[in-house]
DNA sequence: GATGAATGAGTATTCATTCAT
DNA sequence: CATGAATGAATACTCATTCAT
């Protein structure tokens, strides 16, 4: 038999870190990463013990990979640099486009909220996500206040809030909060928030 | 000479339940249930460990009665046992409380967060939480349906989810989004969709 | 109210202190003596853990003194000290006594059989049922060999084993095998044994 | 490098399995199951506390694979499933094999003899010597009835007797107690019970 | 790349014992 | 005489991590 190549070597590496990433996401997201051991996750995936310690040099590790890929995949979905002005239609894709991606990986985004109570507790997660939070925070700034509303500030936390909320609701009660049904609603009433002086 | 009278014995017995809960709680909320162990909240609270047994079966159990009371707490300071409609300020007060509520206890409210995120993990906590949730859920429904607006049931899940963030936020960013502030404006916000239908 | 006389004092101690022992002695027996707790045994008898150091200075003083309470009551009940020459009679007074001895109080040789296994654990158990193993012994060999039997120390080995084996089924499994009627058949079995040569 | 073969996994595995159940076999045979402590067991066989717990999932389940272990060992020795008749010289055999087994095993019967008064304890030790216990006395009850004596439940009952006894004797004083002795005067004794009614 | 035996520090929990009252 | 709060050492058990193969 010929030796694999180096192409099939990197395949596999790639197959099994991904394989090993998302258990642990699996597990991390249900049962929360302290209450989450190797062994179970070696055994879910159907590896050894030791083949994750190849792959990962520590559990927390594991988790901040876990962590700087689904970033990735989430800047990668938003294109969150462009720095003009952002058009009606930008901003509601924004928006919507959160709650899809929140909906597409639900386990992602109860890690998101847990690690978000423990603030301590990882340094990757707070610098990474203040990646995010920051140009997603700002762009909602200056959206809000090139519409020129009374409270620029005040409707820049409620919406946030309502989002925050509804996306909080997708993740642990979708069943009770429809996040679809949510979406819309927030949809409207953002629009209604932001347009109420031009009608006035 | 005689043995301490019962009433010493429950005087140093309840305030030193409520040294370990307090002591249980402030780690609890902010590194997480597993990740604080028994040592830890014997340390910071100056006892043994074994002491922490002679007042809890298990560490499980000083969560549980950690839940109970913070709940007992919540509901003694909303009646929320009462079947009659309410009014505009009855309304008003509910949700005004509620933030206040968390404001003065985010120890508890952090915690509350996260075993929300980890239903499976405490079955006490479950029970408990659909006790104030539901009653609170069903007057918000009523309240919001004897407003005659076009959508109650949408309206509500914007509400709760408006509320939930500004909850959350005020548990893990309070500096970047004020509780008080973000109360007033949501309150504001509350009174616009409800009475929306009112000015048409 | 006039303070009560030593008199009183000492029954009391009399009555505590046997209360304890009977309650120790249950349990060492049902469940062993690792196995029980001072706790346990606390709670079993009505009485506070102090107390229970009140009366012994330790957990194992309080197994020594209920082996040497029994030990008493054993002796006090054979009068093994007689040095004369057995009678027939006498003989099998003892042997019978020993059956009755130990259906009247089962939970003692229970312990006895336990702390006859694990050797090393209390000399004070050892001491103690050398003092009346070893003149019973005697006194058995005497017996036998006042019978003029073929061969005394074989037949004192097997004697000793019946009547050990029995107490013991009499202890762990009275159902299958009645005492009375063991010690019955014993009875005319060592006669036979004893008796066999001079009717041959 | 490639793995270990699964061969020499379950080379190693197997012969730890048995360094720690001899070793945990031997302590809780001298001292009791309860007053041995894994630490101890572990010093003793030259392994981490830990390596226990990869071999055996508790204590307990340690303890209950040394007695399965050994009554496979018993039953493999003693064939007791035959249901013909048996014949003088094949009872004998298994009364016989009955003393050199315990000679050969002191600490196992050590422990039988000490589980046996703590019925309460082991399920599995109960269940497992049920499967010896009763087909032996199946057996001893069968022949002594084959062999016309007249009252064959009290004969059992003391032939019984005799031989529990004398392994009693065998484990816990064989300097006083020669089991050999005892083996052959019981053998002699049992013959006499037996063959009394022919010879009248 | 892959395995799983092995370790040791850590965790929850128990318990004999002490002691202030 | 009596109580039960308090301690600390020990116990069963877990788990991240290492390493020889």
């Amino acid at each position: 038999m010929s030796p694999r190549t180096s192409e099939q070597y990197d395949q596999i590496r790639h197959e099994k870190k991904k394989l090993i990433m998302d258990t642990a996401l699996e597990l991390f997201a249900e049962n929360g990463y302290h209450a989450t051991s190797i062994s179970q996750i070696a055994k879910k995936a159907h590896i050894s013990k030791g083949l994750a310690y190849n792959y990962f040099k520590s559990k927390k590790e594991l988790l901040d990979e876990i962590i700087l890929t689904d970033i990735e995949t989430f800047i990668t979905n938003f294109d969150l640099n462009k720095d003009g002005i952002l058009t009606e239609e930008e901003f509601e894709y924004f928006i919507r486009q959160s709650f899809k991606l929140v909906r597409e990986n639900l386990r992602h985004w109860k890690l998101y909220f847990a690690l978000m109570l423990q603030p301590k507790f990882s340094e990757t997660f707070n610098l990474e996500y203040a990646k995010i939070a920051e140009p997603f925070l700002k762009m909602m700034n200056e959206f809000i206040e090139s519409k020129g509303v009374a409270d620029p500030h005040g409707d820049m936390m409620v919406i946030s809030a309502m989002i925050e909320g509804a996306l909080l609701y997708t993740v642990v009660a979708p069943d009770m909060f429809p996040s679809e049904v949510m979406e819309d609603k927030i949809m409207a009433e953002i629009s209604r928030i932001l347009n109420k002086t031009s009608t006035q």
